[in-house]
DNA sequence: CATGAATGAGGTTTCATTCAT
DNA sequence: TATGAATGAAACCTCATTCAT
């Protein structure tokens, strides 16, 4: 963890084993996260979860830290890949037709594996770390505003900041329903809420636009 | 080295003294933290920054994570009494008069010190952190729970996971602020924006309601 | 051993107890490299050896390779001490005096502890060792070279090329010796042969010269 | 890939294969040693470096230590298989002729790939390689010592010890050149020197005889 | 009480060697 | 035979914690 950081793969895998082999060690590592928490989170842990040896690890990571980097990768952009995608299909819909897709979006994405995206959340961030985060949100947010800049019924000004808490507003509450602290059984009603939290801020700072008849 | 031969101290000094050095330490472990961040803070950094002995901070601390959980349990304890106060003092105000009030008070205070609140962000999340995390959560959303409830102009069903989504949208956009996402010179704008989302929120799960007639 | 290279010991020594400690270090090292040779050279060895632990050699040595540093700058300072010392003594001396003196020197100086001598020449070279053998070789050949310059009954063309072969020469038998390949009972005889040998050299490469008189 | 069928190959090409390939591998070793260094010199390096896997430095080698043992083996019997050479040619001429060619042909297979030579002198002693240097100057210093016995002119008490010191000699101020202390330009003027060192020497250990009168 | 030298468990990483393909 | 993925022993190094001074 950390000092030489370093941060490609040593080898890029590509006997069918070795795919395998990577695929197991980078789930091995989520479970190890997830049960035991990044403290635990030793290579010998890890290699004993995946059912490899350690110097199995290090034929594909240069080093711990390039573990997480990979998981932490691969989890965000999905994230933002969900969400370029949602973004792609709603160009030009109403603003609430994007609240609410993007709403929906970022919790179902969020909740598909509540206990990775929790787990992840909890990481010590890092320079590394950090810079992970800020590219995939950067992902999001680029899309984001591009998007609410084709919608059919609203205009925003400061439109950078419009996105920055819009998605921001619907982190913290996910958080809270990841970590357990809003039960996981009332995600209906809690994407309702969250929905009408974007609705009505994106209303609040936007003028009403009627694109073509008036 | 010399005999203490010291009567009658209005308070005792060597307890003056410790109070002063328990300070020293703990605003030395958020220096450490906030300059090198969680991997590099070791004891024996926390000791130099602090200018005193190693084996000083296990005069006053039982371990390592004694410390972290004393910066933690000070900062979050800060932010819920703020929040208490504030709650106290708006109770039976308008919807509006509470979001306005709530939203300040908490981007005040996080904003007080911002690498402050930065660092203990970014700190990793174990059943300990998790704990503090809950207790002062907890005190903050029971609080604004109560101050809702003697809102003057308006009435919640699910009374509970309003506040927590409400306190939740907060979280997300200061997070983005504090970590210099949002630059920091438009503190005021993002203030007003959160506001706004936080009220419109609120109106939006809520029932009006007007005191006098009924 | 290598990649990270830092030379400075961590922490000064200036308590007596640490003053120990580092030289019970370093005569452990040199008695490992004696009976196990650099293959078995291994940090816990030389704790063991030392009986000190592992943690107390990095109080000291920021890596392993720098305990080797220090031994081996020690040994080869020393060496380059004894020469600068004869060459000074030797000023103005005559070419037999100056041959007989030098070499006598050098053989005594490598044959004080020949096993030390012989641990060191079987050090893998490096850089790192390479520069510190350059350095101290270094001195030796600057002082003998202008102790050559100033003898009574010889001139020398070609001052620096002499230095060198005449110090060169030197280092071949005097290995063989401390390797046990010459008996070491014939120190005597042998420090009579090496003598003629430089003698012979020097004699053959030098004009004669009286100073004074003629 | 596709079956072998291959019959009546003049040598078994297998085996005209293995040999380059045994080549291509010692080729690699030496190769990693002069550029890399001892410390650098892994398996998977050798392997790469030679084009071939690093099961296949299995196939001929029964471990890493092998490898080095070869090489040394061949620079060292070329070296000893050169000085016997001249020692032959050389039976019963003067003490100047040996003196020369004996040296000269020294400097000549040292300087043949000075890197070589430099790389080899670098390695750690340890038991194999010392017994590896001790068999091989064996045989130098063997065919030495009889060819001195047969000199036409002068003759040697301490047989031994003179052919130790003789060749010891030449060790040292060529191990200078060859690691670059003494320039490589100048391989004529320190031949030349060497040579007056050694005869130098000779001349003075010996008693001057003529082998007609008696 | 304060100091900081000493400890050693535990984590990271390397690499010679094996073996299924 | 050749390959290179997998192994795991063993080395390096860190740092929380203790304790003699």
């Amino acid at each position: 963890m950390s000092k030489k950081v370093q941060r490609n793969p040593r080898k890029s895998p590509t006997q069918a084993r070795s795919i395998a082999t990577v695929e197991v060690i980078l789930e091995a590592t989520i479970q190890v996260l997830i049960t035991q928490g990044i403290t635990y989170l030793t290579c010998a842990r890890v290699a004993e979860r995946a059912g490899v040896s350690v110097g199995s690890i290090y034929q594909y990571f240069p080093n711990k830290q390039a573990l997480l980097i990979a998981v932490l990768n691969r989890h965000l952009d999905h994230v933002a890949d969900v969400i370029e995608a949602v973004c792609e299909e709603q160009r030009g819909k109403s603003l609430d037709s994007i609240g609410l897709a993007v709403t929906s979006a970022f919790v179902a994405v969020k909740m598909l594996r509540p206990e990775v995206s929790r787990a992840l959340y909890g990481l010590p961030s890092d320079e590394v770390t950090d810079s992970i985060v800020a590219r995939t949100t950067g992902r999001s947010q680029l899309a984001i505003s591009k998007l609410l800049s084709t919608c059919a019924d609203a205009r925003f000004n400061e439109l950078g900041l419009v996105t920055s808490i819009f998605t921001g507003s619907l982190i913290g509450p996910v958080q809270l329903m990841v970590t357990g602290a809003i039960p996981i059984e009332r995600v209906e009603t809690f994407t309702h809420h969250l929905t009408q939290l974007s609705i009505g801020y994106l209303r609040q700072v936007s003028t009403p636009y009627s694109s073509g008849t008036e």
